[in-house]
DNA sequence: CTCTCGATGCGCT
DNA sequence: GCGCATCGAGAGA
């Protein structure tokens, strides 16, 4: 049962990504832990679109730690950050072509006691309102850099309910260096007034 | 509520 | 060695 019917395809990571990244808000991000099932909503991403982009970690070309960022779309990129964070990554487009959607905050749906025993001693409103902290109520590690989003068990996308035009936001991307473009591109995207947006 | 700052490991130059 | 796609504690208002 763990394959479920709205799970979402190689399709839909293979396109540009910053349609994915819009068309991701509002999808469920389902994660298997000790046989149960611990979901959020998702509710803030960012894009990270090409060797180009002086923000993403693919500007400098191929490394070991970025390679997911290279490879198929619908695998996940996760890295280590701070010296003790991880944070989450969609890949998209093609294969070769560098680029990734930052998960940065859900919605907890279910499992909820399970993100709370991992994140024990914070409010709910903190569970995963941030791209390290889902990544704490979810358990992802760099075990699952790389892993396949379309065909794994561990962790997949499932549809979800579709979020009005209106309600999509868009602005710059949070805590990035780079150039100019990479400071002033509006790749950042969220569902407004949203309580568990980043902040 | 807002702001500042320290923690902490490792990939990359 | 440097610098990071962050978080949480603590201080102040």
């Amino acid at each position: 049962m763990i394959d479920r019917q709205d799970r979402l395809g190689r399709a839909f990571y293979a396109r540009p990504t910053l349609s994915v990244a819009r068309d991701l808000l509002g999808q469920r991000l389902v994660r298997r832990l000790d046989g149960q099932l611990v979901e959020g909503r998702i509710v803030e991403v960012e894009a990270y679109i090409g060797r180009e982009d002086a923000a993403s970690h693919a500007h400098g070309g191929l490394t070991e730690r970025n390679a997911a960022m290279f490879g198929p779309p619908g695998h996940a990129y996760v890295y280590f950050i701070y010296g003790m964070h991880h944070c989450f990554n969609i890949v998209t487009e093609r294969e070769g072509y560098p680029a990734a959607v930052l998960v940065r905050a859900l919605e907890p749906l279910t499992g909820i006691q399970a993100m709370r025993e991992r994140r024990e001693g914070r409010p709910d409103r903190e569970l995963t309102n941030g791209p390290a902290k889902l990544c704490y109520a979810l358990d992802i590690g760099r075990e699952l850099d790389g892993a396949d989003l379309v065909e794994g068990s561990e962790l997949w996308v499932e549809r979800g309910e579709r979020v009005d035009e209106e309600r999509i936001m868009s602005g710059t991307r949070i805590n990035v260096r780079g150039d100019k473009r990479a400071l002033s591109a509006p790749w950042r995207f969220w569902i407004r007034d949203h309580p568990y947006v980043s902040k």
